[in-house]
RNA sequence: CGCGGGGUGGAGCAGUUCGGUAGCUCGUCGGGCUCAUAACCCGAAGGUCGCAGGUUCGAAUCCUGCCCCCGCAACCA
């Protein structure tokens, strides 16, 4: 028996900054979708998921949580793998850059590539402008002045690891040109090209000394190894690969990866940077990075702060699993970003699922039961009629084979779903409850049961990479089981004598939109703002994580004071940002602050509004801003400045 | 001129590589049917393919210019 070709497939793995939305989601599902095909056509697929745990976000958020990184990222990571699990992902191997097996690689790795050369100590070396707290490079700078403030700078150091870039930047472009198909969609080639490898590799910064939450360099003290090495790594490091060349067997059977699905904005680290990495190290390189495009929520990205995201277990309360698979991988087109909203979901739902293929199967089955007790059996009767829907079920796989081969899954559910139309049509052209008043019609109307059948046991066979719970349904209620991908091709197999079973419920409810708003809305009852209320032009409310509780102390450190706005202006080049002059008694100072989008320049002067006078300076678009005036923000960003109730001196201190 | 993506009937999208009757799903309207989840089937209406030029016998598709939207970047002390 021939063994079967192995298959490695891999998602990014996922910051673990937070819980995922059903954008991060998506990709899972799709992975999943593939992976699953992949098997039923006889691969024998790895398929590798997991997470990214550290880096400085991940130490901020930790502490202001209260908890160590690690207790931080343990809760987090848990709460991925309940959605990937609740999603029904059938991934082999969850990964944790956390994992001891996984840091200890990486640190192997990065010394490896730091003994043959490729690592090298460097610094930020550049010209520095000290209020500006950046390094240039000599060709950015202006008149030999900082581009943005306009200051002298003068050269600075700051230690890091390098990574040697340019030096694998030609061998690169020759694996472009020699595998096409590579970067996937082919459109983001050039993207790569024209932008990065054209202009020149820059060479990438691989440690830092500035926060401690990663995986420590085991030869010097202080550098952690910093995002892209250690996150990219673990596509081999989750095969057991050994930077000693000790791998384990199943790295020598899956690698190279046979795709890595990631989204579109992180195809640079994929198709450059790990590249140039494997090529470091020896290995050869994957065979596809495909850059899956975004979900957006109406339109607009998700985020938390726009008050706008939606999580696929919210979700899946409202529709069920196989209901959110369904729309995401159906309403996400191959190469632009695509978009949910409720209303698309709960349409998407009725007639795909429900109308079209629930109430296919719920006729069918209905008639079977009616007409001959669920007995199925052809009885030859063959007539014209049939022919063309018996060539539509012989050629359905290789059709959604070829497009799930070049991951255009939405097309894939699209000839499936449009072969389960022409089973409804099948249905009037073949009218079986007139047969059924007919004695002589009989075995016609069995045949043509049994035909439907057959067609439903097909289509549901290569429905379960998409939907792996309807799919068993579908095979438990008819009694067959889900068809071997290489006989598919083959009209006919259900067994004379098979019984349909009556449904135990419907595949899939029709939910009316009032229903779905009503139980969103439930599940948010006090909290969350409703979704009619995103404004795309509105951007990013702040998201202050608090402390449970401070000192007074705390409190009694920051000063505020009454300040009188005596002059203000736009900052130029900026959309946000207003400069005003102030007046605090006696002193005089400029302040920067973002509300240029909710007052003119005009509206301000003169107004008293309560400022942070014991700021620490810091320097906003090239002007150095002395303070902060406070304001009230709401869930959609909106701002509104805080002032005295009534007229108070400006220099008044804010107890 | 920072980078990139997009503008196709009411909605969501395909078609643009290699110009030649503008397609799909949903919605709407009319009809049919009754096995079925107010489901299914048939038919119709509805589009100056963002705008303006150009190339061509012919442009959604190629060229030039412009407008608008979105994301990234910058920026929110």
């Amino acid at each position: 028996m021939k063994e079967k070709t192995p298959y490695y497939i891999t998602t990014a793995i996922a910051y673990t900054s937070g819980k995922p939305h059903i954008g991060n989601t998506y990709e899972i599902v799709l992975t999943d979708a593939i992976a699953r095909f992949k098997r039923n056509q006889g691969y024998d697929v790895r398929f590798q998921t997991g997470t990214d745990e550290h880096g400085q976000k991940i130490e901020e958020k930790a502490a202001a949580a209260g908890t160590t990184p690690k207790q931080f990222v343990d809760g987090v990571a848990a709460q991925i793998k309940g959605i990937w699990d609740l999603m029904n992902v059938s991934y082999d191997k969850f990964i944790r850059t956390t994992d001891e097996y996984h840091e200890k690689q990486v640190q192997k790795i990065f010394k490896k590539l730091y003994e043959q050369g490729d690592i090298y100590k460097g610094a930020y070396e550049g010209m520095y402008c000290t209020p500006c707290e950046s390094f240039w490079t000599p060709s950015q700078l202006v008149d030999g002045k900082c581009p943005d403030c306009g200051r002298e700078v003068k050269p600075a150091k700051e230690e890091a690891y390098f990574f040697k870039m340019s030096k694998y930047a030609d061998r690169l472009m020759q694996y472009y040109d020699e595998h096409p198909e590579f970067i996937t969609p082919v459109s983001r080639k050039n993207e790569m090209v024209n932008n990065f490898l054209k202009p020149g590799l820059q060479d990438l910064c691989v440690s830092r000394t500035s926060f401690k939450w990663g995986i420590p360099v085991d030869f010097d003290d202080g550098h952690v190894v910093y995002v892209w090495l250690d996150a990219l790594t673990n596509y081999i490091t989750g095969l057991g690969y050994d930077a000693d060349g000790n791998s384990d067997a199943l790295f020598e059977k899956y690698w190279p990866a046979d795709v890595h699905v990631i989204g579109k904005d992180i195809i640079r680290f994929h198709t450059i940077y790990w590249p140039i990495f494997l090529m470091a190290l020896g290995l050869p390189l994957p065979k596809k990075v495909f850059g899956h495009p975004w979900l957006l929520m109406d339109g607009s990205k998700m985020s938390k702060s726009r008050g706008n995201v939606i999580y696929a277990d919210e979700l899946v309360k409202i529709f069920g699993v196989d209901a959110v698979r369904y729309f995401v991988l159906n309403d996400m087109p191959f190469d632009n970003d695509g978009n949910i909203t409720w209303e698309l979901i709960t349409e998407r739902v009725n007639s795909d699922l429900a109308n079209n293929l629930g109430n296919l199967v719920s006729r069918t089955a209905a008639m079977s039961l009616k007409y001959f007790g669920g007995e199925l059996c052809d009885k030859g009767a063959a007539e014209p009629v049939d022919g063309e829907l018996r060539a539509m079920a012989e050629g359905l796989y290789a059709k959604v084979a070829a497009k799930t081969d070049e991951f255009k899954i939405s097309d894939a559910l699209g000839e499936i779903f449009s072969f389960l139309r022409r089973c409804n049509k099948y249905i009037d052209e073949t009218a079986p409850w007139i047969l059924a008043k007919d004695e002589a019609k009989k075995d016609r109307l069995s045949t043509v049961l049994y035909n439907l059948s057959e067609s439903i046991m097909i289509a549901a066979s290569l429905l379960q990479p998409f939907l792996p719970d309807t799919a068993e349904k579908i095979a438990k209620q008819f009694n067959c089981p889900l068809r071997a991908y290489d006989s598919l091709g083959k009209f006919g197999m259900i067994k004379n004598g098979t019984k349909v079973s009556p449904a135990e419920e419907h595949l899939f409810a029709r939910r009316n939109y009032k229903d779905v708003e009503a139980a969103y809305d439930a599940m948010h009852a006090a909290n969350e703002p409703k979704k009619e209320e995103k404004k795309p032009e509105q951007k990013k409310a702040h998201e202050p994580e608090y402390p449970a509780e401070i000192a007074i102390d705390d409190f009694a450190k920051v000063k505020m004071q009454i300040a009188k706005v005596i002059a203000c202006e736009k900052v130029e080049k900026s959309d946000k940002l207003l400069k005003s002059t102030v007046k605090i008694g006696e002193e005089t100072r400029t302040v920067v602050s973002g509300i240029a989008k909710f007052y003119s320049p005009e509206e301000m002067v003169g107004k008293k509004v309560v400022m942070i006078t014991n700021l620490k300076p810091a320097k906003l678009r090239g002007i150095v801003s002395e303070g902060m005036i406070l304001c009230a923000e709401d869930k959609d960003g909106n701002l509104k400045l805080l002032a005295p109730e009534g007229d108070i001196e400006d220099g008044s201190g804010i107890f």
